[in-house]
DNA sequence: ATTAATTTTTAGGTTTGTCTAAAAATTTGA
DNA sequence: TCAAATTTTTAGACAAACCTAAAAATTAAT
């Protein structure tokens, strides 16, 4: 309270006259609106609960109501006590600046340093928490301006934006089609590792050959060579087009 | 204090054993080892003081001390209170990892990425506390195992070994010999922008032609091509060899 | 060699983000 | 519908890293 005086202070004393109210908001805090994002997406639009933060933030339903409590104040959050949570425009402004960045740098970590897919989350994990928006640009300027990372998820733009992608799981397309490789819905190093086990990777083609009645396990023709086996719990966390 | 133990049990209990006992440093922990490894540098090998401290924290001496009680219980530190510190081995080699991710990123940002060498430093200041070794070296080896900076400075290597550099200041080269620029002494953006508006870069070659008498300044040759005009202050900061 | 000035440490507080335990609100379901 | 189960919030504490003010130690000056 007192601190945010003093900043208010500082604006006033430096520039004659209060220009922008910058949010300055803390490692923390990029966090929780990340999440509060990415489990909105997932509900298709509604409210976040305290729980499910208190999982994904790795910490106790008592501390995300504090920070709820926080962010609401900063105009980050709509909070109403005990109906979960959205994101302002301001807070999933912040948001996809963050999840921006991630991408990113994953991209950055796979295409130019050479890491395994499966490798790069917890070091994204740190790097899109690194302030400073012109080393976003260039950085998106020397990748190539990707509109996807490394497990196809999409890329917002400077703005914001995130480019359109048209998807459906595997599982949920007819026999006999073939359908492109683009993304996964789990990111666990552990389904990613198993995948490349089995060469399937961005762009792979796949062209369902059979289901198994029984178990809803697939096989199908990869790349237009090869058969694999494939399990329903995969063909479930394979994005296609 | 009891988060320490809890640590210590959670190694026994994942471990069996007690393998190693990972230090485990915060971002503003390593930033004091660091301080007190270039001040230490900057004093000949000296004990660095309190109040000197406190100036390059941005903090207040009531602050510093706290902090080297700390460092000194997690033996990072030699500390005898009123007697100013020097590293511990240990501590030292945490404060030349850091050093190395500033210096490696800097690389980065230069080389790759074409900022201006005033402009890297802050995003430096940031990316130094990525934690993964697998990064660090991957970089290293993406940037082609560069053995200095954008600003001349040594960059340790994994095992925080210095490549060594015999230079001197350009303020200590006789009349009329030719040396080769090869670093600074300071680093502020004034300074590097003042460098760059004369022309005068890393790997440029200078022939001093003559020194005032009046006000130690120089006329120096750049490049065997132009003559440009040095202040006393610019040739004390310069490093040439 | 004392006293005065300076430096450093300690004492006592604040803020941020976490925790446990207990209270309050909401949801479930008999 | 109303009691039980669950979820969420509040209350009260704690650790990290900072602060100011005051005490203690060191260094400098008469
Ligand atoms: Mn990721
Ligand atoms: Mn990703
Ligand atoms: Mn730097
Ligand atoms: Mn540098």
């Amino acid at each position: 309270m007192s601190k945010n005086l003093i900043n208010w202070l500082e604006n006033v004393l430096l520039q004659g006259i209060i220009i922008t109210l910058k949010a300055m908001t803390s490692f923390t805090e990029e966090n929780y609106l990340k999440i509060i994002y990415m489990l909105t997406e997932l509900n298709g639009g509604n409210e976040v609960s305290t729980n499910e933060l208190a999982e994904h933030t790795q910490t106790k339903a008592a501390s995300v109501s504090d920070m709820l409590r926080k962010l609401a104040e900063k105009n980050l959050i709509n909070y109403r006590k005990y109906q979960g949570v959205t994101l302002t425009k301001e807070g999933q402004y912040i948001a996809l600046g963050v999840i921006r960045k991630h991408r990113l740098w994953e991209v950055f970590l796979v295409e130019k340093l050479g890491f395994g897919w499966d490798e790069i989350h917890d070091i994204a994990e740190q790097l899109e928490h690194i302030d400073s928006k012109e080393l976003t640009e260039k950085l998106d300027k020397f990748l190539g301006n990707p509109q996807f990372d490394p497990h196809g998820d999409p890329i917002p733009d400077a703005k914001g934006k995130m480019p359109s992608m048209t998807s459906c799981k595997l599982s949920e397309v007819p026999i006999d089609q073939t359908v492109v490789m683009v993304g996964v819905l789990v990111h666990s190093p552990a389904f990613l590792q198993h995948l490349d086990k089995n060469q399937i990777t961005l762009g792979s083609t796949i062209k369902i050959q059979e289901i198994s009645e029984f178990d809803k396990s697939y096989i199908v023709l990869l790349n237009n060579s090869q058969s694999v086996f494939i399990s329903n719990e995969v063909a479930k966390n394979l994005l296609v087009k």
